[in-house]
DNA sequence: AAATATTTTTAGATACACCTAAATCCATTT
DNA sequence: AAATGGATTTAGGTGTATCTAAAAATATTT
């Protein structure tokens, strides 16, 4: 059996940008894409991909964006379970806010060691949700079934429960926080305000808030 | 307040393995002792104290050995704290046997996120001994006080606790535990041998061994 | 379709962390 | 005091990951 191959911190880091950027997407990742997601210059990219190229992790034309092979998915996907379950830690057993543990995360995801992720998964309870609500692949690499839509996507008297969020910047985090909605929390659609796109949310017998369509759009949630 | 400073994984292992073997020594650490201890060339060791003493982390005569600097003891010490901890975590909380955990704490020493070592700290119940025994720096920098003595040093009838070792091999912990000798395992010293330096311990009332000296020396314990 | 703008690649440098081989220094031994 | 042997440093080179500046390719506008 082959020896599992290692990969540089820089390597890991620019497979699971490029695992984003070229998700479903026809064309697949661009150099300059690529290069703003990393804070790294267009120059710097095309050296990248060209090793990871020679390395069989993603397939490259010149000029015509990258998308990565079966191999690069898998290290892709590997790193983000890591990345998400350290998040699962950092929130639920270190007490940690959800908008605190990314950059902690981002750190932790390339400690290299199976026997360590897999008891760190059992040691979490096998979550399938990162504290984002993102879903965390289990050790094949396969997602959690999904119902995650957008709440800018539902209708006025729809009633649904929030299961993650599209962006995960802390000052989203902030507000979710700041205006009582947490993953779990359910709620109705009060109102729609055609002039701005901007929702009235019932979140109890008198508690409503009014949130702008960035919101709306940013919100998973799931019909109940 | 000066940005706390950030260092390679390369430096930090550097001033790590330096700490160990500059400890108390008149003359300090040689190249070679630090080319050994990291598994790496004489010639790559002065390139790296060249820069390390150019930061200030040691002080550096051509051929005189090298000795860290206050600076470079904070941040070896600020290392071992975090690598004690992690071990303390995979043993305590991920159920790893105390020879499996140092190649993985290796690796997370180098999280960078004191919030995360404090939490950590706090999470694992503020311990003072990691798996092996050894003493866990508290955030400034001390070390708690230690009553830890090599059992070679005792004397036929003295009654001891094991409370740590001197060698961490995998090999060495794996005899201990073959043998039921564990952290607060208490002994009395039945016999010494003056042929080898052996000695009986005697563990239980029905239960003895005999341990060679490489064993009594290696074993740190305090009396009873 | 030609001109312009944008994106991407190439060419040439730099810093880090290593290496080998050769030179130099230091501590002994003779 | 000279010679020898071991430790250490220097000199020159490699691979990784970055950069700037210039050239080339592609896309968009006129």
């Amino acid at each position: 059996m082959l020896q599992q191959a290692i990969y540089t911190y820089a390597e890991e880091n620019y497979l699971k940008a490029i695992h984003f950027l070229a998700e479903g997407k026809e064309k697949g990742a661009s150099t300059n894409e690529i290069a703003a997601r990393l804070n790294t210059k267009a120059s710097s990219v095309t050296d990248m991909i060209q090793r990871l190229s020679d390395k069989g992790l993603l397939t490259y034309e010149k000029y015509q964006g990258v998308h990565l092979t079966q191999e690069g998915v898998r290290v892709a996907t590997r790193i983000i379970r890591k990345h998400r379950l350290w998040e699962v830690f950092l929130v639920d057993k270190l007490q940690f806010k959800w908008d605190e543990v990314h950059d902690i995360a981002e750190q932790l995801e390339h400690i290299q060691s199976p026997a360590l992720t897999e008891r760190l998964y059992a040691f979490l309870g096998y979550p399938q949700y990162d504290p984002h609500g993102d879903p965390i692949p289990d050790a094949s690499g396969a997602f959690p079934e999904q119902n995650r839509n957008q709440l800018s996507d539902f209708k006025v008297g729809d009633r649904v429960q929030v299961t993650g969020v599209k962006h995960t910047s802390p000052d989203f985090l902030q507000f979710l926080e700041q205006h009582h909605l947490y993953l779990g929390t359910e709620l109705t659609i009060a109102e729609l305000f055609p002039y701005d796109n901007s929702m009235r949310l019932q979140l109890g017998p008198k508690k409503a808030i009014n949130v702008s369509q960035m919101v709306s759009y940013n919100l998973f949630v799931k019909k109940i």
